[in-house]
Formats: structure tokens, C-alpha cells, sequence
RNA sequence: CGGGGCGUAGCUCAGUCUGGUAGAGCGUCAGCUUUGGGAGCUGAAAGUCACGCGUUCAAAUCGCGUCGCCCCGACCA
């Protein structure tokens, strides 16, 4: 095989931080030229990248085979009838993109597959006899993201992993689930990442249970928390949390008093005003909810969590009222909204329960009320859990503590339940003679994405850290003089017999000054280099250089290959051991 | 969609307030020199100053409009 010599290669280096790219992994895939821009979330792949992808996929392949999925590759584009049999045309209209034909027939292009792979499978599958069945695809999809963002973490078109499974039975469909968890975890794991699962929302996926595969990074776009104590994990978006012990504020007791508040609407100046912590106001915010108008009341110190809200109140739609509507429904104009007195539906937080000696709207303007207990002033329609989980709140399972985080959304598998097998007709035939709906489940890798998240985990400030599994070369040969021929002929054998026991070498031989070559090995980051330099060939050594402890090791050249070898098995070992922990 | 920022050479940016005909560093090309952490010297190429309309004797610079990109928010599988 040639040699990948970096000359003859295409991996334009740069020297400065591009002005696009604002987090580490983002400047780092172009500054090592990984990748290049076309539009807003439009990315090429150059061939360093591409390799990068490659590897990624090899494993999600690999693993995907090995859990007894079955590849197969589906049409990105669509029909848009099929997308309107489930519905999801309407609840995903903002994130398709629409196309038409010459015969001005309307397309899609495939944001998923879910209703592509069931209608396969309503086709292909009548018996029991052919499941469990799961398959799988590695493909382009589309989403006209309202922000794309951070270059391959929220494109407009990124590969995904996407694989769909169909039972008989519950049973089957736990078990297929479980192995989809188990296989991603070996995938996460292969890939050099340390990922953290969590419970998850199902959002516009239907379905009852859920799990994410983060990766904790502070450029992270989803929060989450994790218990101190217990293995407790959850999205932002579902988290549960509570108070260990209801806040006692002064006034408990006293009656309601109404205070002049002229001007004061936010949480901040309320709170400031009655020198009280934010906490101590019940914040009452006017929702509408399948056309109806509601309160919803939060501490002051706390936000609404409207996925929680909306499944709380079990209602399809769910906005926050429009000025007008709050007047009407408060008589007083936004800001001054409280429970005490209202009309409509009153739901409060969990939180609130035992909330006595608090401060809230007046419903009236200019005016708050004080002293306020929740139970005896104001008429609770039901409690619930709507307010987002703060750090150090209470676990929901354990007498720990919650601590927020940040992740990367790499992986997000589904129960999904016999919604879409129902309405697309994926039917099987029972032993009993009976005909069923498939039990399905899907279950999604962001695999560009998980690239870039590889990157963001893995890198230091002069460029990326490789995970051996993933780099897109294992060794680098950087030839220190090309003008000197001793150096030449030591670097070009050196690395005929790296390639001759398999590995991928990058051999940088360009007519550049070391520094040049040092600083570009090490933003490339590929996991081992060896300088061939004069200095190594006058003591018959190599220098070889780690670049992920920085270490520099003089290797005799007669066991340089051997040596080599042990290092990137050294160092695959180690980052599984790390994943072990 | 709301808010903010930006758009001048391949990249990073100055010049815009106060209008007078295009700049720097890096990169590229040629030559010399140099060769262990982004060298030095000499020379060269390279920009319809995002686009359009307007104001003006004169527009990168002022006005209006459009487009693109980035960030924050809303949204999100």
C-alpha cells in the first residue's frame, strides 16, 4: 500500500481559530482540517475527517451486528403521504424540508425513519415466526434546525445510526431495548467516550420509556442532573426533584396584607422591594392549555418546565398567555398575577405545597399581597411537578443530592410502543392464530455528532487527543530534515514496516520546519508520532512522543515496530480501563 | 421568529466615527539562506471592500434595502 504521505494528502492545518467556530471541538475539526463549511450546518468532510467518521461507523457497525441488528439503507427522500398517515407531518412541519418533483408530486426529506421502516415492515412481516426483528441503517438525515450550531453538533444534515426494532410481545420489546442499551454502551465505550445515561423526555417520538447517552461537556446543549449518591440521572427535561424541608418564611400565621408596588412586576424587583429571597414569591404564570386559560405557580426562585406542565395538565397544547388574556383572566396587567382570587384552573408546584408566609400578585395593578398561605388563601386545583430541578434539590429516589450538568446528546433510545406499527399496518399473525400489532422500538446514534463529541472530550489547548479506535491514523512518522537523506531512508522504512504490520500511518515529509510539523502533529493529535531526526539516528533511536501523557520515549530502531505495537495496545487498554471506573 | 454582533486578500484583522480612490501579520508563488517546537532576507501574485439602490465632484466609509455568517433566546427526535 502507499504510503499516506501528508504532502500528497488533503489536510489543511490552520494556524489561527477561525472566527465561525466558537467551542474547542468546533475549531479544532477545522483547524485541523477535518472538516470545512459550506452554509449554516453544512459541513464537507475532508479526508482525515472522513477517516475519523469511518471508524466511528466501523464500531456502531460492529456493535450494531454483534446485538443482531440487521443493516439495510432506506430512501432519504419520501413521499409525504406517509409522513401524514402518522401525523407527524403536522407535529414535525418546522423541521422538514419540503420538496417537489417534476411531476410536482410533495417530498420530504427524511428527518427519521420510523414510519419509512414500519411501513417495511407492515409489508415484509406477517408472523410471529419472523420476529424479533430489528434493523438498522447508517444514513444522511435533514432537519431544518431553527439554529444550526457548533459546526457538526446541530446541522441541517448529519449521519445517523438509526435502528428499529419489532416484537411480538412486551417481553421482546424490553429485551431488545436492553440489548440496544447494552450495545451502546459498548459503542460509547469503543469510541474513547465516557457517557452518561439518563432518563429522558420522549418528546415528538410518542412512547413510554427513554434513555439518553450523554456526553458531560460544558458546550453541552442539554442540562441534566445527577444524584451524589444513587445512579439517579435525568434530562433537564424530566427530571424530578424535591425539597427536603418546606422554607419557613416570617409572617406564617398573619393575616394577608396588600402592599403598593407600583412599577414592580419581575421576580428580581419584587423580591428586592420586600428585602425576601425569590424564593419566598409564588410566581403565577397564565398558560393556555388546549384553549383554555390556567395558572401555573412556581417558586420565585424556580422556572416553569413546560414538557412537565403539559403532561401534568395532559393536554396537547400548552403557550403562555398573550397580555390580553392575563389582564382578563387576573384583571390586572402582566406581572401582577397571583393565586389568591383567581377564577381559572390553579396548578402549583409540588414544591409550593405547605408555602406559607409568601409573597404574590395582588391581581390588581401596582399591587402584591403578602403573607400568603397557599393551602388557606387560594384555592389549589391539584398539585404536580413542573418546575425544573436545581442544583442541590433533593433526589427523587434517595436522600442525595442533585448536581446539574451539561451533556451532549449522543444517543437516545425509545420504547415506542405500537403507535406507528398500528397506524402503518405492521401487523404480525400469533401463534394463537391472532393478529397484533408489532411492538416496536427505536433507537438513535448521532454519529457526526459523536465524532465531534470524541473531539470536545478529548483535546488539550494545542489541539485533539485521539482515541486509538477513532483516530484517523495511529501513528504519525514526522521526518525532521527532509534534505537529510539518512533521515529519509530511516523514515521511509520506518514506515513500509509499521504499514506492514498493519497500522495507518500519516509520514509528514513535507519540505516544512520541524516547528511546523510539531505544532500540526500535535492540533492533528493523532495518538503516537515518532521524530526521525539526526539526533535519534546518532544513538540507532527513535524519539517517540505520546500525545496524550506528552511523554518522549528514545526507542532502539531494531525494536521500534514491537514497541509501537505495545504502546497503541497500552493505550487502548487504558482508556477502556478509565470507562471501567 | 425576537435580541445582539459581524461581512475588507486564502486565514486573522486594521481602516468606517471625521468621505479623497486599498492596508498589516500569517499563508501562497519565485529565489537565497536555514533545519528539533509555527525561522530570516529579497521579490511577486492576490481584494467588483457581501450585494443593490441612493446621497455626493468623490463612498469600504453616509442613508435605505437585500443576502450571508456567528452568538443569546424561543424550539428540538
Amino acid at each position: 500500500m502507499e504510503a499516506v504521505r501528508w504532502s500528497r494528502q488533503l489536510i489543511p492545518t490552520l494556524r489561527e481559530v477561525p472566527q465561525e467556530a466558537e467551542i474547542p471541538s468546533h475549531q479544532l475539526l477545522l483547524r485541523a482540517g477535518l472538516i470545512r463549511k459550506l452554509g449554516a450546518g453544512l459541513y464537507t468532510f475532508l479526508p482525515f475527517g472522513l477517516r475519523a467518521l469511518r471508524k466511528v461507523e466501523r464500531i456502531v457497525r460492529e456493535e450494531m451486528n454483534r446485538a443482531g441488528a440487521l443493516e439495510i439503507l432506506m430512501p432519504a427522500l419520501h413521499p409525504k403521504e406517509i409522513w401524514e398517515q402518522t401525523g407527524r407531518f403536522e407535529v414535525l412541519k418546522d423541521v422538514i424540508f419540503k420538496i417537489r418533483d417534476r411531476q410536482d408530486r410533495a417530498l420530504v426529506l427524511g428527518p427519521t425513519h420510523e414510519e419509512i421502516v414500519t411501513d417495511l415492515v407492515a409489508h415484509e412481516v406477517s408472523s410471529y415466526r419472523q420476529l424479533p426483528l430489528n434493523l438498522y441503517q447508517i444514513q444522511m438525515k435533514f432537519r431544518d434546525e431553527i439554529r444550526p450550531r457548533f459546526g457538526l453538533m446541530r446541522a441541517k444534515e448529519f449521519i445517523m445510526k438509526d435502528a428499529y426494532s419489532f416484537d411480538a410481545d412486551d417481553a421482546g420489546a424490553d429485551e431488545s431495548y436492553r440489548k440496544m442499551y447494552d450495545a451502546y454502551q459498548r459503542i460509547f465505550r469503543r469510541c474513547g467516550l465516557r457517557t452518561k445515561i439518563v432518563e429522558a423526555d420522549t418528546g415528538a417520538m410518542g412512547g413510554s420509556s427513554s434513555h439518553e447517552f450523554m456526553v458531560l461537556a460544558d458546550a453541552g446543549e442539554d442540562g441534566l442532573v445527577e444524584c451524589d449518591t444513587c445512579s439517579y440521572a435525568a434530562n433537564l427535561e424530566r427530571a424530578e426533584s424535591v425539597l427536603r424541608a418546606p422554607p419557613a418564611f416570617e409572617g406564617v400565621g398573619r393575616a394577608v396584607e396588600k402592599v403598593s408596588t407600583p412599577g414592580l412586576r419581575s421576580v428580581e424587583e419584587v423580591s428586592g422591594f420586600f428585602q425576601s429571597p425569590p424564593s419566598r414569591l409564588i410566581k403565577t404564570l397564565i398558560y393556555v392549555a388546549d384553549g383554555q386559560p390556567v395558572a401555573a405557580l412556581v417558586p420565585g426562585n424556580r422556572d416553569v418546565n413546560e414538557i412537565k406542565l403539559r403532561r401534568a395538565l395532559g393536554t396537547k397544547t400548552l403557550i403562555l398567555a398573550d397580555p390580553v388574556t392575563i389582564e382578563r383572566v387576573t384583571g390586572a396587567p402582566v406581572g401582577f398575577a397571583g393565586p389568591v382570587g383567581l377564577k381559572i384552573p390553579v396548578h402549583a408546584d409540588l414544591k409550593l405545597r405547605g408555602y406559607r408566609g409568601a409573597i404574590t400578585g395582588a391581581n390588581q395593578a401596582d399591587a402584591h399581597i403578602r403573607h400568603v398561605d397557599l393551602e388557606r388563601d387560594a384555592r389549589v386545583t391539584a398539585y404536580a411537578d413542573f418546575s425544573y430541578a436545581m442544583e442541590g434539590d433533593g433526589c427523587p429516589r434517595c436522600p442525595g443530592m442533585l448536581r446539574t450538568r451539561r451533556g451532549i446528546e449522543v444517543g437516545h433510545v425509545f420504547k415506542l410502543g405500537t403507535k406507528y406499527s398500528e397506524l402503518l399496518g405492521a401487523m404480525y399473525l400469533g401463534a394463537d392464530g391472532q393478529k397484533k400489532p408489532c411492538i416496536m422500538g427505536c433507537y438513535g446514534i448521532g454519529v457526526t455528532r459523536t465524532l465531534q463529541a470524541v473531539i470536545e472530550q478529548s483535546h488539550d489547548d494545542q489541539g485533539i487527543i485521539w482515541p486509538v479506535p477513532v483516530a484517523p491514523a495511529e501513528v504519525e512518522v514526522l521526518l525532521i530534515n527532509e534534505q537529510h537523506e539518512a533521515s529519509v531512508r530511516a523514515a521511509e522504512k520506518l514506515v513500509a514496516e509499521l504499514e506492514e504490520v498493519g497500522l495507518e500511518v500519516l509520514y509528514d515529509e513535507r519540505a516544512e520546519r520541524p516547528g511546523v510539523k510539531f505544532k500540526d502533529a500535535d492540533l492533528l493529535g493523532l495518538p503516537l508520532r515518532i521524530n526521525v531526526g539526526e539526533r535519534g539516528l546518532a544513538k540507532g533511536a527513535f524519539e517517540v512522543r505520546v500525545r496524550q501523557s506528552g511523554e518522549t520515549l528514545m526507542i532502539p530502531m531494531e525494536s521500534i515496530v514491537e514497541s509501537i505495537c505495545a504502546q497503541l495496545a497500552e493505550l487502548r487498554r487504558a482508556r477502556g480501563a478509565e470507562e471501567q471506573g
